[in-house]
DNA sequence: TGAATATATGAACAAACGCTCATATAATGG
DNA sequence: CCATTATATGAGCGTTTGTTCATATATTCA
């Protein structure tokens, strides 16, 4: 019913610096790519390698059309490119920030 | 229909050095806490100070309810820690990775 | 003790998500 | 040109997620 009365100490509140929300969503939707065990599998066999899809389906033990999938969200959101060889398509990562994440995230996820 | 016969270069595909199973499916629970804006705007108004549930509230425009809830699911997952004062409860956040991870995240958007 | 304030929590529900299935597109080789 | 291989993509479906609403618990103070 939200009938709450605070008193609000509003120094204190507008010490917090809150940053551009349009950047905090942007944060949310790269963060979001890194949500989900599937992406974190493919970005982490993509660390020293390029891959293409059937290589990463075969190695991750999953449908080529999952894969294809996840690799079209991860490269509207530039996490990763590819090239084109023939017929195969070769994905990568598309930039070193991507490995720090991963390793921030693993460093943490192990330090207990 | 699923009916791919693959020639698979071994060798690659060995050379990728997958990770435990766990520690990536620990590391998606990490990052999910950082892909929803409202959990992030919460962390990041941490950042420098304690706040109560009140005060995020406020801070956030969001109810009582929803910043409580979300205070819980980011305390299970061990990224907040709570201290009681009186009626009061102060939140903040559980250790200096969060910050660190936030930063990168941020450094990454604000990049382009 | 009873009212007020602060926080927590369960149920419900709409929206978002990830996978599968079927099908489409593209490139190569016979 | 047709079969094969590699990848892409839309629809459908079950599951998860974030918020709201109602209610419960806890603490303080008159």
């Amino acid at each position: 019913m939200e009938k709450h009365i605070h008193v609000i100490d509003k120094e204190k509140i507008e010490k917090v610096n809150m940053i551009d929300i349009e950047v905090i969503e942007e944060m949310s939707v790269l963060f979001k790519m890194f949500s989900d065990s599937t992406r974190l599998k493919i970005m982490q066999s993509l660390l020293n390698n390029e891959l293409n899809v059937c290589e990463i389906a075969h190695l991750l033990n999953m449908t080529h059309s999952a894969i294809s999938h996840q690799l079209a969200t991860l490269k509207m959101t530039n996490l990763v490119k590819s090239r084109k060889e023939g017929k195969t398509v070769y994905y990568s990562l598309a930039d070193e920030h991507i490995s720090s994440i991963i390793a921030i995230g693993k460093e943490h996820v192990m330090e207990k």
